[in-house]
RNA sequence: GUCCCCAUCGUCUAGCCUGGUCCAGGACACCGGCCUUUCACGCCGGCAACAGGGGUUCAAAUCCCCUUGGGGACGCCA
C-alpha cells in the first residue's frame, strides 16, 4: 500500500487551541499508526495577522503534547514563487482570470444576493473580460457553472455539491499574495499529501479545492472531515468556555498524555475503552471509528482522565513535572528521593500536578501552619496524652518502617486506651496542619524521625500554650 | 437568507453499515453503600437516553421519508 502522508497546517494567528490540537492528533496518529509520514506546515499567507509569537507558541504546544513531525515546518510565506508559478499555469490554461472588481462592488453584490434570497457570491462580472494584470486586480479561479462536484469523505460519506452554488473565488489578492483555498491545494500537491484530515468547518471549502485539483490535473487526496469540538452551550469552543489553549492545560497541571487521551476519545472510540496510553492510541487509532456528530468539551471528564494518568505514571517520572509547580509555590528542591516518596503518597489522590504540589506543601514547611478549625478540634488537651505517648514510643525507634510505626501506634492505643482514630487525627494535624492527608503511617515514614519529632513536640507546646492563655 | 453536516443517558460514547442476542452496554458527573486513622483510591449498587411523526418488515436504536432541533460555511481570514 502507498505510504500515508498527512499534515497539520496551523495558521500562526494565536495559540494552539484544543480543537486544533485534536485535528493535529488525528493526523499524527494516523501517520504513526500506518507508519506513514506527518508534515507540519505553517499557513502564514496572511502577513498581517501572522506572528512569530504564535508560531513559537504552536511549536511549544506541539512539543509538549509530544506530537513530532517528519517533515517541515514549511512556511507558506517562503513559498510564494511556487504559488505564483501555479497561478500562472491556471491563467495560461484558461482556468483563471484577472478581475478588477473593487471590494465595494463585491459588498453591494453580496447584499443584493442576500436580499433576493440567494447565496452571496461573485457574479462573474470580469469572467469573460480577458483583463490583464493591473494595479488592483485579483486572480479568480474560473469555476464550472453547471454540474456537480462530489466529495468522497472518509468520515461523512459522499457529499454532493451543485457547482452553481460555488463561485469564482479569488486565488491571488491584489497585493499578489495567494489565498488559502489556493495554497492548501498547491502545498498538498507539491508535498505529496495524500490524506487530509481536518475540521468539519472546511467541508464547504473542499469542492473548490477539488475543482482546483482537477484544473491542475492532480490526483485527489483522501479527505476526512472530523466533527468540531463545541463548548458546553453547544456553540463553537472559545475562550468564554474556559481554557482553550493547550499550554493552559500544561500550566494547570495536566499531563500531555491525559489531554491527548481525552481529545482523541472525544469523537473517536474503541469499544468501551476509555483509558489509552500514547502507544495504545497509536496502535488502535483508525479513521473508521471517528464519529460523525460534534462533541462538547467536558472539563470534568478530562480532569478525571488526568487523575487516571497521574495514577498510572511511575512516581519517578512525575518528579520533573512536579518541580515547576512546587517552585511556583516557593519550594526549591532537587532531592529526588524525597520527592519520589512524597509523590507515592499523593499520586492516587491528586487530579492535577498543581493539586499535588498544593497537597505536598506540608512536607516542606519548617513551621506547620495549623488550619484553624483543625487545631481547635484536634489539638486540644485531650490530645496531649496520646501525642506525648507517641513521642515516647517513636523515640525508641531507630527506623520508621511501616511495621514499626504500626506497632508504636498499637502501644499508644493500649496505654491510652484510645482507638486509632482518636490518636491519628491529632497527630495528623500536628504533622500536616490539616485534617485530610495521606495515611498517617505513610506521612511519618516519608517525613522521617527528625521532622516528625519536632512537629509533634511543637504541637504539644501549642496545646499547652493555648491552655495557659485560657487560665 | 442560501448551501452543507449532524441527531442514543446532563456529557463522551458502544450498538447502526451486515434489522431480531438491546424493556439499549461502558465512562464522566451525581446519589447511596462497603472498605477505613482523615481525605482520597478501590469495590458494590442506583439515577438516567434511542428527538418527534410517518413508512418498509413477522421484527427497527438499526433501513427510507418528513418535521423539529443543533452545528458549520457563505471574506482580497485560514
Amino acid at each position: 500500500m502507498e505510504e500515508i502522508i498527512t499534515r497539520f497546517p496551523p495558521s500562526p494567528t494565536g495559540y494552539l487551541h484544543v480543537g486544533g490540537a485534536r485535528t493535529a492528533l488525528f493526523n499524527w496518529l494516523y501517520a504513526r499508526h500506518t507508519k506513514g509520514r506527518f508534515v507540519l506546515r505553517i499557513e502564514d499567507t496572511d502577513v498581517q495577522r501572522s506572528t512569530q509569537e504564535s508560531t513559537d507558541a504552536i511549536f511549544e504546544a506541539l512539543e509538549w503534547l509530544g506530537i513530532d513531525w517528519d517533515e517541515g515546518p514549511y512556511f507558506q510565506s517562503q513559498r510564494f514563487p511556487i504559488y505564483e508559478e501555479y497561478a500562472q499555469k491556471l491563467l495560461d490554461s484558461g482556468h483563471a482570470y484577472y478581475c478588477s472588481c473593487s471590494s465595494e462592488d463585491l459588498e453591494t453584490m453580496r447584499k443584493k444576493a442576500m436580499e433576493t434570497g440567494g447565496k452571496p457570491k461573485y457574479d462573474g462580472t470580469c469572467r469573460d473580460k480577458r483583463l490583464s494584470k493591473g494595479d488592483n486586480t485579483v486572480i479568480r479561479f474560473k469555476a464550472p457553472l453547471m454540474g456537480t462536484t462530489v466529495l468522497e469523505d472518509i468520515i461523512k460519506g459522499n457529499i454532493v455539491f451543485q457547482n452553481s452554488e460555488l463561485d469564482d473565488f479569488i486565488i491571488q489578492r491584489s497585493d499578489s499574495t495567494p489565498t488559502y483555498n489556493f495554497v492548501v491545494v498547491i502545498d498538498d500537491i507539491t508535498m505529496g499529501i495524500n490524506t487530509v484530515i481536518r475540521g468539519d468547518d472546511h467541508v464547504n471549502n473542499t469542492p473548490r479545492q477539488i475543482l482546483l485539483y482537477k484544473a491542475l490535473e492532480s490526483p485527489l487526496p483522501a479527505f476526512g472531515h472530523v466533527p468540531m469540538v463545541l463548548g458546553n452551550d453547544r456553540s463553537r469552543l472559545s475562550k468564554r468556555h474556559g481554557a482553550t489553549s493547550v499550554t493552559a492545560y500544561r500550566d494547570m497541571g495536566y499531563l500531555p498524555d491525559a489531554l491527548i487521551n481525552y481529545l482523541v476519545r472525544l469523537g473517536w472510540s474503541f469499544g468501551d475503552q476509555e483509558f489509552f496510553t500514547r502507544d495504545e492510541l497509536i496502535e488502535k487509532f483508525s479513521l473508521e471509528n471517528i464519529g460523525r456528530a460534534a462533541g462538547i468539551f467536558d472539563q470534568e471528564k478530562l480532569l478525571s482522565l488526568n487523575a487516571d494518568h497521574i495514577k498510572a505514571t511511575p512516581p519517578r517520572e512525575l518528579i520533573p513535572i512536579l518541580i515547576p509547580f512546587l517552585k511556583e509555590k516557593g519550594v526549591e528542591t532537587g532531592d529526588s528521593d524525597y520527592l519520589e516518596s512524597i509523590i507515592k503518597t499523593l499520586n492516587i489522590r491528586s487530579k492535577t500536578l498543581r493539586d499535588m504540589a498544593e497537597d505536598a506543601m506540608f512536607y516542606f514547611q519548617d513551621e506547620i501552619v495549623y488550619d484553624e478549625k483543625a487545631a481547635k478540634k484536634f489539638l486540644s488537651p485531650s490530645a496531649l496524652g496520646p501525642v506525648r505517648e507517641l513521642i515516647k514510643q517513636l523515640e525508641q525507634l531507630d527506623q520508621f518502617g511501616e511495621k514499626d510505626l504500626e506497632d508504636a501506634f498499637k502501644k499508644v492505643m493500649e496505654i491510652t486506651e484510645l482507638k486509632l482514630g482518636k490518636i491519628a487525627q491529632p497527630v495528623r494535624v500536628a504533622l500536616t496542619g490539616k485534617t485530610a492527608s495521606p495515611g498517617i503511617f505513610e506521612i511519618i515514614e516519608v517525613l522521617e524521625k527528625e521532622r516528625v519529632m519536632s512537629r509533634l513536640e511543637k504541637a504539644v507546646q501549642f496545646i499547652m500554650d493555648k491552655e495557659q492563655k485560657k487560665s
